[in-house]
DNA sequence: CATGAATGAGATTTCATTCAT
DNA sequence: GATGAATGAAATCTCATTCAT
């Protein structure tokens, strides 16, 4: 028996996630305003009609996407953070899995990228909740950063505003990595960026 | 006499940078897509058909507001870069200034910003000069790391990455600085970010 | 069991249909540029947007209704042609044909008259098909007269430039009797036009 | 001294002209509609206001542009036509004087033939003097075919539909003369309509 | 008189969303 | 639930006409 969950249940996470998946990859490529709620029915199968079963209005089946990413971007990038023992390590950690997930999951980036700053100007008063799934990687990083303070192995500076900037830095090199044809070396990204930003923050 | 320029061209010039400059706020309060020409117009105090004789399509206004800025501040950024003596000295103008201009060009920053992602991602097969207009900023960075590196200040490091990262990190610090109702002195933003990135290029 | 035609193939047809009936009142009534999508989508009782399902632009209707019209006429004029034994009889039945088709198809004649001009002078570069629907009945008539020659019954002349003639002629002589509210007697005005025809042509 | 003429007038006129030179040719090459004050007034060499100076509307001017070559196409037709002896070398001078006529005014043929079946399907009722302008070129042709009744040349039909076809007949075929880039030959083209009309209509 | 910048009504087309089947 | 035809608001762009200079 699967607890609490029907029928009814599994076939609605079904459609929803083949919706998502199409939408990621229509989003991806022409952004949120020029994508049609056409095109993705079409891409997912569906008939367009069902996509508003399933999502209530276009707005929403992006935000869903993005919302899905990033919290499938954080979970992996905890995971691994979590597994690190020094500061340094965990500051690699944290800019090695984003930086491989983003190369795994190039549609997500491409959203993620492009819509980020816009949200970051025009907010969304009407989703706050996107300030809090932003806020939260970058509230990892300040953790990491003030355990690497107590630890000795970070001088001390402004930290949220030097953990705000190594999150967006981090985007950046990703950016240059997954949109840059011939980079495919995630190790060797990874090293270029860690270098710049430990040397920048380490005693 | 009027060496070269005619009353039209005065009045042409006039009407073109209301227009712009009508149009900056609008697209840095919406972004392109929900921008229409009707408020443009609107906050141009001039009618709909008006806009269009000065610029041939919104699109069109869109660049423009852009490019002007773009040129603007890269400008801007050369004369202060041009400048400073040290290495050191060059990057931290290179910050000082761009900061200090996108703080006193808000609405140009926004569009900026929010945009730059897009360009960057979906490209612009139609308008290849932003290319140009993008990597002019990082050319120079390039050469005053390549600079550094000969006077044996900056360690040597994979040069157009580098720059690349610096830009995008500057770009990232300004728009804390800018999106930040509470940040307001430029100087102290201005050396959080110089700290970072110089500790992190230093020899 | 409906062979090869569902119930969507229905629907479309009668949609198609429906607008291409409200289109042609339109046209008749304004001509091609003065019509506007509004009203066809008004005369043929549905949502502007309705129309675009079935026609990609104003234009394609347009040009639709045409083609129809003229691929109609084409088939009854070759239709009652064929079952003529002499030359003079298939001229006679190509002019009756045509006159009585546009006596029933009024509106059709309107366009077909109105707009044959503009694109004898002015071309259709982009829609090149619509030279072979004209040429096609003049081609007919060459026919005719060719045979008629063979035979014995017409004179020698011109015969590409004769032909055109006389379907030019035709059209004039369809024009008067259909605008003119007093003429609805077709044997009469076919007889006039044959009898200076035939007298004109015949040995 | 020009009686009646003050120098105010003559530069109305030269105006006047100029300006229906200029729209001849716009008209000719896009037809009414597609046809724009601008080009009108560029081609001319005045500011687009001064057109209005002279004319209420494009309409008007259109109309002018077309007035002014019927008026002077009919007196030419009347001067060849009132100098020649019978009724057949009337017909022939009818056809001759027209197909000479357009074949010089390219340009205002253009216009005539394409816009004439729009004026006569959707009628002008603002502007009913032009149904007296194209029937007078038709009554010429009635009394011509009246006078060769009369004189035992001409058989008797109904006189002014036979006078209309022949009407439409000449420029049908100016159209074919006109148009075809290869048929330069004006006698020749004279003699394929006469000859189709005479036999047609003699005794 | 002449100009040409400004106007704004109006046209075509798109597409998110709804709803009868 | 699923469908996809239908809707109609809204957006861009054009151009005949006006009028201050």
């Amino acid at each position: 028996m699967h607890p609490g969950k029907t029928k009814k249940d599994v076939v609605q996470e079904f459609r929803t996630a083949g919706i998502l998946d199409a939408a990621r990859g229509v989003f991806a490529r022409h952004g949120f305003q020029a994508a049609t709620v056409d095109e993705i029915a079409e891409a997912a199968g569906v008939a367009k009609g069902t996509v508003y079963l399933y999502f209530p209005s276009k707005r929403d089946i992006f935000l869903a996407t993005l919302r899905a990413g990033v919290l499938d971007l954080h979970a992996e990038v905890e995971r691994q953070v979590g597994a690190a023992a020094s500061a340094e390590a965990r500051i690699r950690a944290f800019i090695h899995a984003r930086l491989e997930y983003c190369d795994r999951n190039r549609d997500f980036f491409r959203i993620y990228y492009t819509e980020f700053a816009s949200l970051q100007v025009r907010g969304h008063n009407d989703r706050p909740e996107f300030q809090d799934l932003y806020n939260r990687q970058a509230v990892l990083l300040e953790k990491i950063l003030g355990e690497g303070v107590r630890a000795g192995e970070v001088r001390f500076r402004n930290i949220p505003r030097t953990a705000r900037l190594i999150y967006d830095l981090t985007r950046a090199a990703i950016a240059q990595h997954v949109l840059d044809p011939g980079a495919t070396d995630i190790e060797e990204s990874t090293e270029i960026v860690c270098d710049l930003v430990w040397r920048g923050i380490a005693c």
